[in-house]
Parts: structure tokens; sequence; C-alpha cells
DNA sequence: AGCTTTTAGCTAACGTAGTTAGCCAAGCGC
DNA sequence: GCGCTTGGCTAACTACGTTAGCTAAAAGCT
């Protein structure tokens, strides 16, 4: 039996696409042992388990999520910068809604929380080119990404039901934050 | 053997109890029928599934959370209108987190986008209140549905975890959506 | 009241998923 | 070549959701 090669990135990488086919619910170790060529109880010589996968795939998505918000900001200030990152954000979370179903719902965890800081610096970085008082920049910062999370998930859920366009509510939404944040 | 005497409501209402005390994801047949002091199959009898239980609960949550709103902001428009929406709707997550979940990641059904139609039929109310164009009225009432949800899910999964105070950050929330609705 | 029908509870059994224990060979360092 | 580490395996167990089929409690009818 000539061995896999598999490691923890490798694992938690197949986890993260599989969770982006079929759903976040719908990601079973059966089912990903069997997308690594591998019998389930391989998995767990990589990883702790079920709860420890969740996590680092929560983990890789919110580093992914702040590199591309990240790099869409590059060069822009104000309201550019806020759609700009608004537009990464949730274009992100639609190219990857099983990953970022990931960090809905998980324990968080050190290592966790070190990702969710990074993403959220991205966030913090387009907040300074507003008249914010030092004070308030965390509450701005809150309030920033309760919206963006609150739309995104909304929408990968289904959660939209009516007619009007949702391209054309996230570009109302974004102008909102930004009258909001003035 | 004695019957225990239940109904689909009963089931629901303490499946929605349950789910607040041991949160959504430990919500499970077995514990919610030694909770009525009754086998697991005997549920059957009243619900389809757990698939089911969970849309019940859902809608359940949904209604309630409406009319918590629609009770608070009687009396009020504007800004004032705002805020108390704000509040009794926060209000009821942090009370009832588990019940809340289950909204989140269900799939929609007849009967729960009813409810939601209805909850979100309070918010309509506050946005009237106002310089809102007729044909943004669906775009703003899903932004201030996103900017709610948002925090509320964030703070009931434990997702903010730096210092600021977080009910300051919930007033200051406030005053962005009401700045920005304008 | 007595008889019939409905139905809410039960036990038994099955499928699926996560996990653990323990074995064995692949591949590495000496 | 030799031994150690380790990544794969099979077997087995637990927990949970679900279905089938039985029985007795309640409800309805005459």
């Amino acid at each position: 039996m000539p061995r896999a090669g598999l490691d923890t990135a490798t694992v938690v990488a197949a986890g993260a696409a599989l969770a982006d086919e079929v759903g976040f619910a719908g990601l079973t170790m059966g089912l990903l042992a069997e997308r690594l060529g591998v019998r389930t109880p391989s998995l767990y010589k990589h990883i702790a388990g079920q709860e420890d996968l969740n996590r680092r795939i929560a983990a890789l998505a919110l580093d992914e999520a702040a590199d591309a918000v990240g790099a869409a900001i590059q060069g822009y200030a104000g309201r550019d910068a806020l759609a700009a990152a608004a537009r990464a954000f949730r274009g992100y979370v639609l190219a990857h809604p099983g990953r970022y179903a990931a960090t809905i719902g998980v324990v968080p965890d050190e290592a966790l929380a070190e990702a969710g800081e990074r993403a959220l610096g991205s966030f913090r970085a387009v907040l300074r080119s507003y008249p914010i008082e030092p004070e308030n920049l965390d509450h701005a910062l809150r309030a920033v990404r309760s919206l963006f999370h609150g739309f995104a998930t909304l929408q990968a859920a289904n959660g939209f039901q009516w007619s009007a366009d949702v391209d054309q509510s996230f570009e109302w939404l974004i102008g909102m934050a930004d009258r909001g944040l003035r």
C-alpha cells in the first residue's frame, strides 16, 4: 500500500474545497477521505477531529478573505476604499460559501482569533480614512463587520426572499455605510 | 403506559427552549425526547423529523422576534423607532440564542418565508419614518436587516474578541444606521 | 355502558457518521 | 542492511436519526 503523502495543510485545503462544493453541512469525514483517496481513520493522523478541521478551515477562510480585502483597497481611500473592501469581501464569501460558513458557529480558538484579527486589520485601514474619533474606532469596526458579515451570510443562506436585485441592494448598502461613518 | 399528552406545538416549544439551553448544535432528538419524558421515536408522531423541527423552531423565533420588535416601536418614529427596534431585536436574540440560531442555515420553507416576511414588516414600519425613496425601501430594509442580523449573530457566537464594550458598540451602531438612512 | 376506530406511545432494528485501538509496512536516518 | 518513526490500514464502538410494526389509551358512536 503506497502512501498518499498527505499532510495537515493538504487535508485542510481539500476540506475547504469540498465544503465549497457540497456546503459546509455536507462536509463529512468519509467524503473528505474518499476525495483524498484514503480511508476515514487515516485523516486522524493529520487533524485531531472534525472540530479541529472546522477551525482550521475557518482560519484559512479568514486569512484568504483578509488577503482579498487587503489587496482590493490598495491605493484607495474613503468611500472608494470602503466600496472596494465591501465588494472584495462579498465576492470572497460568494466564491467560497462553504469555507466561510465554517467561521460561523465555530468555538473561537487561539489561532482562529489571530486570523480574525488579521482580517479586521484590512477593514481598520479603510476606517482610518474616515473622520472617526480614535475611541470610536473599535465600535465602527464592529458595526462595519456586522454589516458585511450579515449581508454575506444572509445572501449565502438564500435569506433574501423577495424580488429586488441583490447586487443593487449591496451597492445601496455601501452608500449607507459611507454616510453612517461620517 | 399513560400518555404524555404531547402535540406539535408542545414539542416545538420544548425544542426551542432546549436549544436556548444547550445551543442549537446540541439540540438532539434523544435529548428532546428525554426532556419530554418520552422515547425518541415517539417524537415522530408530532414532527416529521429533525429538519422539520428546525424549521418550526425557526418560524417560532421569527414570529416572536417580530412581536418583540413590533411592540417596542409603538409610538416612536425616526431615530427613536430605529433604536427601539434595534434594542428589542438584539435583546430577543441574546435571550434566545438557540432559537434564533435555527433561523440561520435552514433551507427556507413556505411557512418560514411567511414568518420572515412578518418579521420584516416591523422594520419596514421603522423605515417609513425616514426619507427613503420608495424604490430604495427594499434595499434599505435589507441593509438594516443585515446590520442587526450580523451584529446579533456575531455577538451570540462570541465573535467579538477584543476589549471595547459591546453595549456601547451597539449604541454606536444605531447612530451609524440612523445617519446612513438619511 | 359497550364496541369500534384512531392514534400516541412503545420496542426492535438499521444506516450513517465520528472516533479509538491496534496492526503493519513505507520510508527515513545511521 | 537495520531499526525507528510514522502514515496508512482493518475492526470495532458509540451516538444519533429514522423506520417498521405492535399495543394500549383515548375518543367516538350506537
